[in-house]
DNA sequence: GCAAGGTC
C-alpha cells in the first residue's frame, strides 16, 4: 500500500461516482503533476476504479477518487426471503456475488469501499463530486457517511452539470454546502420503493406457494413501476377485447389526362353509412372531373437532434428491431470501446465545446468491410469519407440540437476513435446508426413539395388527388438507410385549374374502425417516459422484467397486425395480478404512488417535511394493505395460482407446434438415446416417417411461445439460460429458413 | 428466485 506516497502533502479527498468523472475532474483540476494510483496499492487489487492525485492552480492537493454507481443498498435484517412484512432495513455495502459453498466473498464494491475508507483517513478535507442530482447525492451522501465514517455534514458539494473543465474548475472555485434535504429525499425513495416493492412481491409468492400447497415455487414481484407498467398492457388488452367494429366506406377512383392516371380520393375520408356511399358512387361515376384548384406547399423538415438513450432506443427499434434493453446492452459495449460518449443520457445536446471537426475526421477514416449493406464507400475509403468531406468543408458546424438536457451528459455521439478489433455485427449496425445519426444533426433541413388537387365533380363532389416531390435532400443525405419518410415520390402530370379530367373508376372500400394498437416494447416504453415512471436507465430492464415474470408475451405471428412486429399482450398471470393488486393496492398499479411520493420527496428536500414521517406513512399504508392480503391470502393465491399453473405447464410442454413438413404430426422435443442430445423431431416419424428434423440449443431451457415463423411456418421457440432470464432469445428452429440466409 | 436506481 502506497498511501505515503500521496500523503507527502494534505489533501482533499474527492469523490466522484464513476471513474469517467474521475478521471474528468483530476484533468481538469490538475495542473502539471496527474498521478494516477492504481488500486493494487491501497487495497492490493486490481480492476478497481484509479485514484488521481493532482495538485490545482493555487497548490491545492487534491485526491480524486471514484464510486461505481451505488456502493450501499438497502437490506432486509432478518434476511428471511419468505417472511413479511419487513420493515427493519438498513444500508448495507452491495454484496452481489457470493460463493455457493463458502461464505460471502467480497465483492468489488467491499473493496472500493475499503480503499475509499484508506484515503479517507489522511485526509484533511472532503468534497462530494457525483452527478448533481438526487441518486447522485445518494452515492455520495453514503460513502461520505459510511465509507468515510461521518464526512458528510462537514464535506462540500462541487455542482457542475458537464464535465468540461471550466464547469469543474468554476464548481471548485464555488464549493457548496451538501444538500442534506436531497440526499434525506433520495434515502427516503430508496426506502419507498424497498417497502412497497419486497413485501407486496414476498406476499404475491407466498399467497401462491401456499395455495398449491408448496409444490410449486413461482417467484412474483410488483412494484412501484412494475405495478403500473403493467397496468397500461393490461388496460390496453381490456380495451381491445371490448372494441367493437363499426363498418365504414371509403371512396377513392383514378381520373385521367394525357394518357397518365391520377389517383384521388373523396375529401371525405370516412363515409358512415352504405347508402351515403353508394349515393356518392352512383352520381359519380363516369362523371368527368374539373379542377378547380392547386396548391403547391413547400415542406421542410429540420435536421433530426442528436440521440439521447430514448431516442437511440426508438430508432434502433425501427429500423433494426432491437429491442429497447438490447440496444443499451450493445451501446454499453460501444461506450466500453470508447467508439462512442456515454450512452445512459436524456439529454439531445452536444456542447459547444466538443471538437466536432476532429470527430468528423476520425469517422473519415472508420471502414466497414462488408459491415453496414448500405454504405456509399468507394474503392478503399472510409465508409463515411464523403458525407465527412462535405461536412468538413463548412465554416462552422452546429448541430440541431432538441429540448431534452441531462444534468450529468451530453447526447451520445460518437467519439471519432476507430474500432480496436473486430466488432460483432449488430455493434456495427448500431455504431453506424449512431454516426450517421451524428453527421444528419449538422444538415440543412430537407424540402419536399406537396402538391394538392381539387376536383370537382358535377359541381358537388369533391375528390383530391396529392404529389410529392424532393426538392432538397439535405440532412436526409447523411441518414440515408435510416429516413423514415418514404422516398417514395407521387408523380402528378402537369396539371392546370380548368383542366378536364376523364373519369376511369370510382370505388367504395368497406373497412372496420380498428381498435387501439397493441404496444410494442418501444411504445410501451414511451408510455412510461410520458408517465414519467421508471427512469431512463431502468425502462427498458423494467419491460424485460416483466417478460421474465410471464406477467406479458409478445404475440403471435398470426395476431401480428397493426403496429406490425413485437406486439405485446397480457398473460393469465399479468390479468390476475393485476386484479388482485387493484383490488387490496391500488395504489401500486396506478402512477398515483409515484406522483404523490415524488410530492413528498419534494418536501423532504425542501425541508417542509421530515423524512422519518414521510417513511413512517408509507410503512403504515403498506402495514395495512399486507394485513388485508394475509386474510384473504388464499383466496388470492387461488385467482393466481390458476393462471400461473396453466401458464407453466403451456411452457413446460414438449410439443413445440404443428409440423409444417408433413402437417400431420407436431414437433416434439427429443433426447437422442444415442448422443443424449436434445432436438425437435415430428411425431409422425414412427408412423408416417416424417423426417422432419431440427436441431436444438443444449443448454438453457426451451419454452414455446406460440409462435410461427412468417416465413417458414416451422415453430418459433423461446431459450432462456439459467440466470440471464434477462437475455431470452427467440428463433426459429428451422435451419433452412430464409431468415437464416438474410442474416450473414 | 423480492424493488428501483446507479454503473462495469
Amino acid at each position: 500500500m502506497s498511501l505515503t506516497r500521496i500523503a507527502h502533502s494534505p489533501y482533499t479527498l474527492v469523490v466522484c461516482e464513476k471513474p469517467n468523472a474521475a478521471r474528468r475532474i483530476a484533468q481538469a483540476l490538475g495542473t502539471s503533476s496527474f498521478k494516477e494510483i492504481s488500486a493494487l496499492e491501497i487495497v492490493g487489487r486490481r480492476g478497481l476504479p484509479p485514484v488521481f492525485s493532482v495538485v490545482d492552480r493555487n497548490n491545492q492537493h487534491f485526491v480524486v477518487c471514484s464510486a461505481l454507481g451505488h456502493l450501499y443498498g438497502l437490506v432486509d435484517v432478518n434476511g428471511n426471503r419468505s417472511t413479511y412484512p419487513v420493515f427493519d432495513v438498513k444500508w448495507m455495502p452491495i454484496l452481489k456475488k457470493r460463493n455457493r459453498k463458502g461464505p460471502k466473498t467480497a465483492t468489488r464494491s467491499v473493496q472500493i469501499i475499503k480503499s475509499i475508507f484508506l484515503l479517507s483517513q489522511k485526509a484533511t478535507r472532503f468534497v462530494h463530486a457525483c452527478d448533481y442530482d438526487q441518486e447522485g447525492e445518494v452515492i455520495g451522501y453514503n460513502v461520505l457517511e459510511y465509507a468515510c465514517k461521518n464526512k458528510y455534514e462537514s464535506s462540500l458539494r462541487a455542482k457542475f452539470s458537464t464535465l468540461t473543465d471550466e464547469e469543474i474548475r468554476n464548481s471548485f472555485d464555488n464549493l457548496l454546502k451538501p444538500s442534506k434535504g436531497l440526499a434525506g429525499a433520495g434515502r427516503s425513495r430508496h426506502m419507498i420503493d424497498f417497502i412497497y416493492g419486497v413485501n407486496l412481491s414476498r406476499a404475491l409468492t407466498q399467497s401462491f406457494k401456499v395455495s398449491n400447497d408448496r409444490k410449486r415455487y413461482c417467484n412474483l414481484s410488483i412494484g412501484r413501476v412494475q405495478g403500473p407498467t403493467l397496468a397500461f398492457v393490461v388496460d390496453r388488452e381490456m380495451e381491445i377485447r371490448q372494441h367493437v367494429q363499426e363498418p365504414y366506406w371509403n371512396i377513392s377512383g383514378e381520373f385521367e389526362k394525357k394518357g397518365h392516371i391520377i389517383k384521388v380520393h373523396y375529401y371525405q375520408q370516412k363515409i358512415s353509412t352504405l347508402s351515403e356511399a353508394t349515393s356518392i358512387v352512383n352520381a359519380c361515376t363516369n362523371e368527368d372531373g374539373k379542377i378547380t384548384g392547386i396548391e403547391n406547399q413547400k415542406v421542410t423538415f429540420k435536421a433530426p437532434t442528436p440521440f439521447n438513450l430514448g431516442d437511440l432506443q426508438k430508432e434502433a427499434y425501427r429500423v433494426f428491431k432491437f429491442s429497447p434493453s438490447y440496444t443499451l446492452t450493445i451501446a454499453e459495449k460501444l461506450y466500453i470501446g470508447a467508439l462512442i460518449s456515454y450512452p445512459r443520457t436524456s439529454s439531445q445536446k452536444l456542447p459547444a465545446s466538443t471538437n466536432y471537426k476532429k470527430i468528423i475526421s476520425g469517422l473519415s477514416k472508420i471502414l466497414f468491410l462488408g459491415g453496414t449493406s448500405n454504405n456509399e464507400s468507394t474503392g478503399s475509403r472510409g465508409t463515411y469519407t464523403n458525407l465527412a468531406k462535405s461536412l468538413l468543408a463548412r465554416d462552422n458546424l452546429s448541430p440541431n440540437d432538441g429540448s431534452k438536457t441531462d444534468p450529468a451528459h451530453p447526447a451520445i455521439y460518437p467519439t471519432g476513435e476507430k474500432p480496436k478489433g473486430k466488432l460483432k455485427a449488430v455493434e456495427v449496425k448500431l455504431f453506424d446508426l449512431i454516426i450517421r445519426r451524428f453527421l444528419a444533426t449538422f444538415g440543412d433541413p430537407a424540402i419536399s413539395g406537396h402538391t394538392t388537387v381539387t376536383i370537382l365533380v358535377k359541381d358537388n363532389y369533391v375528390f383530391r388527388a396529392d404529389g410529392k416531390k424532393k426538392i432538397y435532400e439535405g440532412w436526409m443525405y447523411f441518414y440515408k438507410p435510416y429516413n423514415n419518410r418514404s422516398d417514395v415520390e407521387t408523380d402528378l402530370p402537369e396539371l392546370h385549374e380548368g383542366d378536364i379530367l376523364r373519369n376511369v373508376v370510382i370505388r367504395m372500400d368497406k373497412r372496420f374502425t380498428q381498435p387501439p394498437p397493441r404496444f410494442n416494447q418501444v411504445s410501451l416504453l414511451e408510455e412510461m417516459e410520458r408517465e414519467k415512471i421508471g427512469t431512463k436507465a431502468t425502462r427498458s430492464e423494467v419491460i424485460e422484467t416483466l417478460f421474465k415474470r410471464n406477467y406479458i408475451s409478445s404475440t403471435s405471428t398470426h395476431q401480428r397486425k397493426n403496429n406490425g412486429i413485437g406486439g405485446i399482450e397480457t398473460t393469465g398471470v399479468g390479468f390476475a395480478i393485476i386484479q388482485s393488486m387493484r383490488k387490496y393496492m391500488p395504489s401500486i398499479v396506478s402512477t398515483d404512488l409515484t406522483r404523490s411520493m415524488e410530492k413528498q420527496l419534494e418536501h423532504i428536500e425542501s425541508g417542509k417535511a421530515k423524512s422519518s414521517l414521510v417513511i413512517g406513512y408509507a410503512i403504515n399504508k403498506i402495514k395495512k394493505a399486507v394485513v388485508s392480503f394475509k386474510e384473504k391470502e388464499t383466496e388470492i393465491g387461488r385467482q393466481i395460482t390458476d393462471a400461473v399453473i396453466s401458464t407453466q405447464n403451456k411452457h413446460q410442454q414438449r410439443v413445440l407446434g404443428n409440423c409444417p413438413r408433413c402437417s400431420k404430426g407436431v414437433l416434439k422435443i427429443i433426447r437422442s438415446s444415442i448422443t443424449k442430445k436434445r432436438f425437435a423431431g415430428c411425431s409422425n416419424y414412427s408412423s408416417g416417417g416424417c423426417k422432419a428434423i431440427a436441431p436444438l440449443p443444449q443448454k438453457g431451457s426451451i419454452e414455446t411461445i406460440d409462435k410461427t415463423c412468417a416465413l417458414c411456418r416451422w415453430p418459433v421457440v423461446k431459450t432462456v439460460f439459467a440466470g440471464q432470464a434477462k437475455h431470452h432469445w427467440e428463433f426459429c428452429i428451422n435451419m433452412q429458413c430464409p431468415s437464416k440466409k438474410q442474416q450473414q
